[in-house]
DNA sequence: CGCCAGGATTCCT
DNA sequence: AGGAATCATGGC
């Protein structure tokens, strides 16, 4: 079986970054993660700081999993506060994916006002419906996910029921038009930040909240900074956010204050979510004052 | 059981 | 531009 092991200077956690709730798919039995990608499936582990998988190419796995990334200047660049500097200490080697852009599209839609273990079954319903099965193994049978051509023309296209509720009518309703529109994804990637956040929200089930995420996981725009729920207390909680502000000065006020990898960072405060939330964090509450 | 969740849309002022 | 109501479902 093929491997790489890392660099003492690059660190990587291959649990923490399947787990972090970034990608819905990944499955952990024993030592290994099974997971699917593209159309790959796809094992592997990690062993210190040696990965060891199969069922795809190297340059795919470095790519994926962002081993490329200078994780090292990254946290460098955004580690300006105890806050932060709590998360990323104790979420060490995390990475952001380099998601499929239409899975990962299809999923954040899905993933709207739902907690990580129901957006993993919806979306594992709508693999196991409308999915290819790729059956080399069979401790427990995984399917593709479908593209947007086979959910658009899935007949009746709100047989989408995967207990996706109202948000099936978005999910039909977007695959018509990433179905009608191939040169989608190069024209994104072609866009900056906010051009490319503007095109995504165009699409039915698409605000800011996913656009953000999509543009983060999939594209590669790092400074994009998701507000969920939860990033939102810890704004409030540390970053001085008002009881009152909105979705878009939290998330302006998160880019601008951890910068071009805000997204990195947004992530890090998400993994450590439960810790930071807790009555005993582990810093001070007002600890700093955020520079406005 | 009641409350919550990687929110968006629609309708209102 | 900025609010409130509404949405369907499963986890816990």
């Amino acid at each position: 079986m093929p491997r790489i092991t890392l660099g003492k200077h690059r660190p990587f956690s291959l649990d923490l970054t399947l787990g972090c709730g970034q990608v819905f798919r990944w499955q952990k039995s024993g030592e290994w993660w099974t997971g699917v990608v593209e159309k790959d499936l796809i094992r592997i582990r990690q062993k210190g700081r040696t990965l060891i998988w199969e069922g795809s190419t190297q340059e795919r796995i470095r790519d994926y999993f962002g081993l490329d990334h200078d994780l090292g200047r990254i946290i460098e660049s955004v580690d300006r506060d105890p806050v932060i500097h709590l998360a990323v200490a104790n979420s060490t080697g995390l990475r952001l994916i380099h998601q499929p852009p239409w899975e990962c599209l299809a999923s954040y839609i899905c993933a709207t006002y739902a907690n990580i273990p129901g957006i993993r079954r919806k979306i594992a319903l709508i693999c196991d419906t409308f999915g290819d099965e790729i059956s080399s193994r069979e401790d427990f049978r995984l399917s593709t996910f479908p593209s947007a051509d086979v959910l658009a023309e899935s007949a009746p296209c709100d047989l989408l029921r995967c207990s996706l509720g109202y948000r099936a009518p978005y999910l039909c309703a977007t695959a018509k038009e990433i179905a009608a529109d191939p040169g989608w994804i190069r024209r994104i990637e072609a866009l900056d930040y906010s051009a490319a956040r503007r095109d995504l929200m165009r699409l039915m089930g698409v605000g800011p909240k996913v656009a953000d995420c999509v543009l983060l996981f999939a594209f590669r725009k790092y400074e994009a900074f998701p507000v969920d729920v939860w990033i939102a207390r810890i704004m409030r909680r540390y970053y001085g956010a008002g009881e009152k502000e909105g979705y878009e000065q939290m998330s302006r006020k998160g880019r601008e204050y951890f910068g071009p990898c805000a997204g990195y960072a947004q992530e890090y405060l998400y993994s450590e979510r439960e810790r930071l939330l807790s009555s005993d964090p582990g810093v001070q509450v007002p600890s700093f004052q955020l520079a406005r």
